[in-house]
DNA sequence: CTGAAAGCGCTTACAG
DNA sequence: CTGAAAGCGCTTACAG
């Protein structure tokens, strides 16, 4: 910077002001800066920066998953386009972090809470996780993807409306006619398995526990729960599963045993998600918000770090009618 | 960090020397000033440490192509979880960045330069990015996965045998019988996608250009190379396609239109990933060695950290023969 | 083993 | 509009 400096012929705090909009700056001094700058290659060094700043211009993507995860689950991919692309437009750098272990969760927390990051947006926090605790201590501003398990009074989030998507696709089924309706769950220490489970109890009402079984939202949990249904429950009509990757599962399981869906059992889905029109039949299934998900989450996490206080969005979803059910 | 001086009763210095390996204190300063950590909930503030060392403890891991390829395939999995793990034994965080569009690339290449890592892993690089060219100018120690083209004496990098690798499989297939062997290359701007063909020309020899088709590497790709393969070429017996990802597009494609694999055609693959062994029928396909792969990578980058020259490592390739091929 | 002090490379009131 | 100066929070010779 002394260097830019002496090439204009300027002092530094002009190059600063240059440096930083221009503002207060002459014609000619803002030309005689930009010129050395191009000429000596200068580079401005964050770390100084953002010692005086306090900030650092980026924001953490915190995936607290096993890493297999954020590469097979195609929301996560959803959100991250979307969360990267608006903080783009902030000129705010994403960085991505996964954080499957607790070791992991442990650096992680200490990495992001050091200074590197000027907030945080948490991907599939589960119930016990000590993640956000860690954060709210440090009083870092995060803001949470789906309804935080405990924790609804006291950090921000935006969520799909869970539990009135489950609603409708149960509602759905039954004016399809069916009446042994099963669920397939996502994990039960987070907000997306037990808010679809009480959605679906909110129209089935009192509940047959052999027609419920809980899955990881992989594919391959979708598939060995769908086996276990059907041993426990054989006259099943259809199943409503808490993810598309889950329900692909489950039909491809259903096809392996010779089964035809839906005409021996319909299987709905929730996401809306790629695999959702590939599969065949295509998957009846409710859609989620992404796009407005991420934006919500990063409206709210720089609002956050302009100090205002935290906020929950809930959005709604919506049912997709396909061949499946 | 003053007020743990202060509460710990000694001088900012010695604080400072606790922080970093503890080297020079002794026992009760020590441990008074671990306590007065551990009261005051203090955590260094990485900026102003990085502003004196010059080092930031985490390198980028830059992936140069669109987002959905790092879901996609799983080649970027098995490596991103090799790196990460390794640096963690050495108290680095790996930062990923996803620089699909031209724009991402020069953001990025600013961010990476700006000193907020130490080095970059550099995945998936396309002849004639300005990546390179960038990062060596900067003068930040970076690694290449596969061979740089056009940048082979002037960049550290490790690459599998691909060349070695093509051929192995192409004798394969001459051994088991096949006559009218067909390719599905790479893109052909990768080292991944020349390297396999010249390996493939190698035994052919003289190749009748209808042989040749390129994919993308992704399975969609696969599918349309296949289909346009057996237009222009329909007395085809074996296909060498470059990627078991893109392997499996053409599998799906020959059922599709009724074709028995390996009877009617043989499909070989390469990378030996997941898919490898969960497609019907299971592929027979060459080996790459990733977990070596992230490995030579990352002791690479840490030596060029240190000091070192650059330095190019190639790895062995593998025959792996299963039902397809 | 320990403290006082310089310095890392910036930004930003402040005075002009 | 501009420059001189203070200060951000650390680390590390240096002297003791």
């Amino acid at each position: 910077m002394d260097d830019v400096a002496a090439v204009a012929g300027v002092s530094r705090g002009t190059v600063s002001r240059v440096l930083n909009g221009g503002h207060n700056v002459s014609g000619p001094a803002l030309e005689a800066v930009e010129r050395a700058i191009r000429k000596t290659g200068y580079v401005v060094n964050q770390h100084a920066r953002s010692l005086v700043t306090q900030r650092s211009d980026s924001v953490a993507f915190i995936l607290s998953e096993p890493q297999d995860r954020l590469f097979e689950d195609p929301n996560f991919n959803n959100l991250l386009r979307g969360c990267t692309q608006i903080l783009a437009e902030h000129d705010i750098t994403l960085l991505l972090t996964v954080a499957g272990t607790s070791a992991d969760r442990k650096r992680i927390g200490r990495w992001v809470t050091a200074g590197h990051v000027d907030g945080a947006l948490v991907v599939s926090n589960h119930l016990g996780s000590p993640l956000l605790d860690e954060l709210k201590g440090r009083g870092l501003p995060f803001v949470v993807c789906g309804r935080p398990l405990g924790h609804e009074r006291e950090v921000s989030y935006v969520a799909a409306d869970d539990r009135d998507g489950a609603r409708q696709m149960v509602v759905h089924l039954r004016s399809r006619g069916y009446q042994r309706i099963g669920i397939i769950t996502g994990p039960l220490d987070t907000s997306g398995g037990v808010d679809r489970l009480a959605g679906y109890r909110d129209v089935v009402g009192d509940v047959d526990p052999a027609l419920i079984e809980a899955g990881d939202y992989s594919q391959a949990s979708g598939e060995a729960a769908m086996e276990r249904l059907l041993r426990a429950g054989p006259d099943l009509d259809a199943v409503f599963v808490c993810s598309d990757l889950m329900a692909a599962g489950a039909i491809t399981y259903l096809q392996r045993i010779g089964k035809r869906v839906p005409d021996d059992i319909a299987i709905a889905g929730f996401d809306d998600s790629k695999v959702a029109t590939t599969i065949t039949p295509r998957l009846t299934t409710i859609r989620q918000p992404f796009g407005r998900v991420s934006q919500e989450m990063v409206r709210l996490l720089l609002a956050h770090i302009a100090g205002e206080q935290h906020a929950a969005v809930i959005l709604p979803t919506e049912l997709v009618i396909r061949e499946s059910a």
